[in-house]
RNA sequence: GCGGGCGUGGUGGAACUGGUAGACACGCAGGAUUUAGGUUCCUGUGGCUUACGCCGUGGGGGUUCAAGUCCCUCCGCCCGCACCA
């Protein structure tokens, strides 16, 4: 017998080896089978694995391992997302490429992966940054061109002028350059753009069909894609002595109900207008400069008043004849939504009326409660908003008087429309996809510029166009801008002298399609169309919540691209999505702010203080580990320490996975102790002595509740891995283990006993296996099997044990449980009753009050009413 | 401001269509084994009460024979978007 510890760190490498020999996952076509593909959102290679993968892997591999039991063939491939500016913050900080940093990085974190146990289909990988990935990536950019999915167009980007770059605007804190400090400043660059918006309205209607999407990312793309059915119309315009002007004033609105409300119009400061008139007057130049130094961050944002300056135009009231009013450029109103001009109607929009109060201009209120008084209506102090309009009328509003808000859109729509003067538009927030990054560690855009030619595509047999290597870092801007010659190339088109585009592609670009190359990762051609017919769309796609909008939307609008242009058949790319919560860690601070790590604090008589200095802590909430907090645990010294299963085992339990797990000592060890438990129980279990592998004819009531508690968690199990209830799956686990613990030390001398035992125990390292994957064959091993359980197919409950024979049905009293009986299932209501009216506890509850009323669901409760 | 989610023991969390609240785990307490243990095993563990029993799913109200679950209302926390006309 072998009273040994389970040895992860021997057991662990082994099955490793013996997976890896045995090509245990690597996929293929084969048609004879359903397909399943299940993707986790793949990692950037910043150095070393962290435990959001851990958990992340964890449960992808899970569903990989249970789906290819059930007898799919399963798709579970792995790579990594390589392209990005930490790669170039390292080459800046620690002299080193780029490429050496990205693909050491790689080395390290896949021998971490491999440590884990996923089964992934390492043939299949590849990093973004290979150039036989992105040498595709160019390709299908030059068909969306010809497509027209792609073109170039001047945008407003943040210039960083001391590193000589363009920054997100997560990078521009405080107006100022992250980096560098310097300010910020907008500066106008030509850039490539896909046309996402062509797909605005696709997009958003097909978010209906994907069920498998929580509804909570679906309403956040919703909210992002912004539709809006509005009004565009344009006012006449007037100078200050009332001549009529040429120019008309175009606005957008989806307020035309308050159209004599308008008490003024406002045109965004980057108004072509009011550019215009800022190059003949310096106060108008001069608030445009303010403007534009205020930032866009959401808290210069809060805190901007209302501010404008007034054009010395003024726009001339569609329907109150000789009414006017004056035109500003605003601080509030965007550019890029609508026609970047609106008009203002101060009673029923709050920026409007913090704008005419601090202007002094009119507030005419013309929405009022049905039950008012339209002649003493006033607004007082904010506006009256009242956007769905129920129990509302206009008011001081001409031929508009008494209708509802939305009879009153109408008719102006109408009379706008049949004027000329304005037409009904739909307008989307979604703007088009800048794709141009003034960086060096991207995808090379694939285009040339010639004097005399534009901008050429360089021809598809040029590619790729890949990254120079002899680059370096120590000077500010971008490395391939000032590269001796790699910019400086012939016109494909005519030979002439031309220079080669030195921006990149966006490093979303990357991972719009990685999905569908994984299908055939070394096709000639950007997908193999068989492959991807087969392959597509990725049944369970799983990864943070951080990339609900901009990825999983760049994701299907490139998929619907790709189609487009003939790279694939689909519109959809992931057919199913679950967002996992974030692993967090307890925190500690001293007094003087600094973070202490957890693993240093200790509690001494209520008060926290720090191992060593005995320095006192404040103990913060369980935060998202970071450095900076001092909080991190580093999952290669856990998987050192307790193997990996026992750390699969810990990010599974407890917590349900899309709610954020705290990573927790006691958690693991607890983990720890249940890998050794089992393998007790194993080693227990084939210590029995067994007469035969068919099932015993007589079975006692205790042996028949071991086979019902062995196929009842088989069944709970199966449903709740499906539903990626991994949380229950393990309490359950755990509730079968305790019974066969139980069941074990009883089955010494009991054929019939041992029999259910060692059926129990063989399902339940089925059924853990998908989690814990090493114990599982080891374990598999030591029951006297000779195949590998990763390749053996899920047991079968038997529905017989599913069901039982008697059932305890609880018994109340006006509500209140008083007793429990025990029946036969499917006895009949009348006999239930009749036990139940003779139990004591029952007859006792009761007391001299009279029956009323005896409810009876059978086989779950009785309710005795009295009163 | 707009949109969404969530409040259950000391802790993480169970509870299918309303039907025995607290499964399972952590922690804690007591006991046993061991040369020692941070090992293993057993027992107990929502609160109040000597007991019978009563009270308990954020607070209040409602529907129902029956409410963590449904409805109304208030409070608290979390997340997303945000000058989008």
């Amino acid at each position: 017998m072998s009273n040994e510890r389970y040895n992860s760190r021997t057991s662990e490498p082994h099955w490793q080896k013996v997976w890896a020999e045995n090509r245990t996952f690597a996929a293929s076509e084969d048609t004879s089978k359903p397909k399943y593909y299940v993707l986790e959102m793949f990692p950037y290679p910043s150095g070393r694995i962290h435990m959001g993968h851990v958990r992340n892997y964890t449960m992808g591999d899970v569903l990989a391992r249970y789906k290819r039991a059930m007898g799919f063939n399963v798709l579970h491939p792995m790579g990594w997302d390589a392209f990005g500016m930490p790669a170039e913050n390292a080459a800046m900080e620690r002299n080193v490429h780029p490429k050496s940093w990205t693909y050491e990085n790689i080395e390290t974190m896949r021998r971490q992966l491999k440590s884990m146990g996923l089964s992934l289909d390492w043939e299949r990988e590849f990093a973004t940054c290979d150039s036989e990935y992105y040498r595709h990536e160019q390709e299908m950019f030059i068909d969306f061109l010809e497509a027209g999915l792609a073109e170039r167009k001047t945008s407003v980007v943040n210039w960083d002028p001391v590193d000589q770059t363009v920054l997100a605007n997560e990078q521009v804190i405080d107006g100022r350059g992250w980096r560098s400090g310097a300010a910020v400043e907008q500066r106008e660059l030509a850039q490539w753009f896909l046309k996402i918006t062509d797909y605005s309205q696709e997009l958003l209607d097909a978010l209906d069909t994907l069920d498998g999407w929580p509804e909570k990312v679906r309403l956040m793309q919703r909210n992002w894609i912004g539709r809006s059915e509005g009004l565009r119309f344009r006012f006449e315009l007037e100078d200050e002595d009332g001549n009529l002007l040429d120019d008309k004033l175009t606005v957008y609105t989806t307020r035309h109900d308050t159209i004599f409300g308008a008490t003024f119009c406002a045109l965004s400061p980057d108004h072509p207008m009011v550019r215009g008139m800022a190059d003949q007057d310096g106060a108008i130049s001069a608030f445009r400069a303010e403007c534009a130094a205020l930032g866009t961050s959401e808290e210069a944002i809060e805190r901007a008043e209302k501010k404008g300056i007034p054009l010395g135009l003024y726009a001339r009231h569609p329907y109150r004849q000789g009414v006017r009013v004056p035109v500003y450029a605003a601080n509030f109103v965007l550019m890029g939504y609508g026609e970047g001009a609106i008009f203002g109607c101060p009673g029923h929009d709050q920026r409007d009326f913090d704008f005419a109060r601090k202007y002094g201009l009119d507030v005419i209120p013309v929405v009022a409660p049905a039950d008012a008084d339209p002649a003493t209506f006033e607004i007082a102090d904010e506006a009256y908003l009242d956007k769905d309009g129920a129990g509302v009328v206009m008011i001081n509003s001409d031929f508009l008087n008494g209708m509802t808000v939305d009879d009153a859109k109408q008719e102006i729509a109408d009379r706008m429309e049949a004027a000329g003067t304005g037409e009904r538009r739909v307008n989307f927030r979604l703007r088009d996809w800048g794709v141009s990054r003034q960086r060096y560690w991207g995808c090379p855009i694939p285009v040339i510029h010639c004097a005399d030619c534009g901008a050429v595509p360089v021809p598809k047999q040029d590619l790729p166009v890949t990254l120079p290597e002899d680059v370096s870092f120590t000077e500010p801007g971008n490395p391939l801008n000032r590269h001796p010659h790699w910019k400086h190339v012939a016109c494909p088109s005519c030979g002439k002298p031309a220079i080669r585009e030195t921006d990149t592609f966006d490093t979303f670009i990357d991972s719009a399609w990685y999905f569908a190359r994984f299908c055939s990762p070394r096709a000639a051609a950007p997908v193999d169309a068989d492959a991807v017919a087969y392959w597509m769309p990725v049944d369970q796609y799983i990864g943070g919540i951080e990339h609900a909008i901009l990825h999983l939307l760049y994701a299907r609008f490139y998929t619907r691209a790709m189609h487009k242009t003939g790279h694939g058949t689909i519109d959809e790319p992931f057919a199913s999505l679950f967002t996992q919560g974030m692993v967090i860690h307890e925190t500690y601070r001293a007094e003087d702010g600094e973070w202490v790590e957890p693993a240093n604090a200790e509690q001494v008589e209520g008060a926290w203080r720090e191992i060593g200095t005995g320095r006192p802590l404040t103990a913060g909430p369980a935060e998202k580990m970071s450095k900076s907090k001092r909080n991190v645990v580093d999952p290669e010294q856990i998987l050192e320490q307790y193997g990996a299963d026992t750390a699969r085992w810990f990010m599974l339990s407890d917590t349900p996975p899309e709610r954020d797990i705290e990573w927790t000592e006691g958690g693991v060890e607890g983990a720890w102790r249940f890998t050794q438990r089992i393998w007790r129980l194993v080693n227990d279990t084939t210590q029995l002595e067994l007469t035969g592998d068919t099932a015993p004819s007589e079975m006692s009531g205790e042996v028949v509740a071991v086979r019902r508690a062995t196929h009842q968690t088989l069944h709970t199990v199966s449903q709740d891995i499906e539903a990626l209830r991994f949380n229950r799956a393990i309490a359950r686990i755990y509730e079968l283990s305790n019974v066969l613990n139980t069941a074990v030390q009883k089955a010494k001398g009991d054929d019939a006993m041992a029999w259910a035992v060692r059926e129990g125990v063989v399902v339940m390292v089925q059924i853990f296996a998908p989690m814990m994957p090493h114990l599982a064959e080891e374990c598999w091993k030591l029951l006297g099997y000779e195949s590998l359980i990763a390749q053996t197919p899920w047991p079968q409950a038997d529905a017989a044990l599913l069901t039982t024979d008697s059932v305890t049905i609880a018994v109340q009293v006006n509500g209140k449980r008083r007793d429990e009986i025990s029946l036969p299932k499917g006895t009949a209501k009348e006999e239930i009753e009749a036990s139940v009216l003779q139990l004591d506890n029952v007859l006792r509850a009761v007391g001299d009050k009279s029956i009323r009323k005896v409810i009876v669901v059978p086989d779950r409760i009785v309710n005795v009413v009295a009163g």
